[in-house]
DNA sequence: GGCACATCCATGCAAACGCATCGACATCGG
DNA sequence: CCGATGTCGATGCGTTTGCATGGATGTGCC
């Protein structure tokens, strides 16, 4: 998805073309890559009594200091609006696996925190999909070549922090003032 | 998303956990640097009549021979389910972006067929959408390393076609008998 | 040929999603 | 201290998604 392409605008440079091709062009290979690995995750039975989502945010949680986050971080990390990870939340609460609490230090924010079930749940998920991956990714690429994946990904990731929106006000824009 | 760990395992082969753990590692810097970007996208103004995903389906079509392809070819490379395919196709076939003919060859199916104002369509997101990426990719990452990063994700994906599923029929799988 | 089975697409329906909006609280300026 | 503005999370509502299923056509086997 949201590859561009399209033959190469006449008139813009070549080195520039060519650097745009180069980049699109990596996304996609990006982009299917996850497309074909999402598909044969979401074909293991191994999510049962949750969702692929759903289990996304009881992995983040697990990751979180004290298994709690804001509801507002969580959303940073999680592919979802904010309405629709609220009512996520509602029923993973329903259900046992996270408890919403107040936020001492800012009494506009919710607490989200794993509770104990919630926790094991994520771990029972967490070993067979773990052994899922291995079994995708362990066939495809050598060792040295997973560690590179990972190395370019995170470089790609941490890097997007630098970057300034397409539609970023100048105004406001001080980074290259100081 | 669908990150595992948890704890290692007590009783595995330090080998086999550390191989693992390194796979593990490597889908979780995949999936995450595809949310980033992902969300950068979103919030581009690029889209304008249409959505990220139906322009995934323009773009696909503008790729395919003729500019048309099966819905069921179109479904293998969407991550949508068929249903939802379906209407999506309703839906861009109302707008006047594609058309559905019948197969000459198979009549149970469809094909799906960009016409000339869902082409001028995609050439016109993509050539804005094809700016972000360089925007969003080429700062992140030199030459080498875009190059380095799709190669990797074709290898993986490019993989996926030799792995069996992890509950595929033993009986049918005659790969390893010839 | 004819019957069983597989494949392809469409549709009914409930669940989930995103957008717009609102109330509650925080923060900043006077 | 108070009013303006910004941030955080919840809810109404229309749209989109996935699951289960059905109808139509292709394929294999006797």
């Amino acid at each position: 998805m949201t590859m561009p392409t399209s033959p190469p605008p006449p008139g813009e440079p070549a080195v520039k073309v060519s650097s745009t091709r180069l980049a699109a062009e990596s996304w996609e290979a990006l982009f299917r890559a996850q497309v074909a690995l999402i598909r044969r995750f979401a074909d293991d039975d191994v999510w049962d009594p949750i969702s692929m989502r759903e289990y996304d945010v009881l992995f983040t949680l697990s990751r979180c200091p004290d298994r709690r986050a804001r509801l507002h971080e969580l959303n940073r990390e999680i592919l979802l609006s904010q309405p629709s990870l609220s009512r996520m939340v509602d029923r993973l609460e329903s259900a046992g696996f996270v408890a919403r609490e107040p936020d001492p230090a800012d009494r506009r924010g919710t607490l989200v925190r794993l509770t104990e079930e919630g926790s094991q749940m994520q771990r029972r998920i967490g070993r067979r999909h773990a052994a899922s991956i291995r079994r995708y990714l362990g066939p495809a690429l050598d060792d040295d070549e997973l560690r590179m994946l990972a190395h370019l990904c995170d470089k790609l990731r941490l890097a997007q922090a630098r970057i300034p929106d397409s539609h970023a006000d100048p105004g406001t824009d001080h980074s290259a003032l100081m």
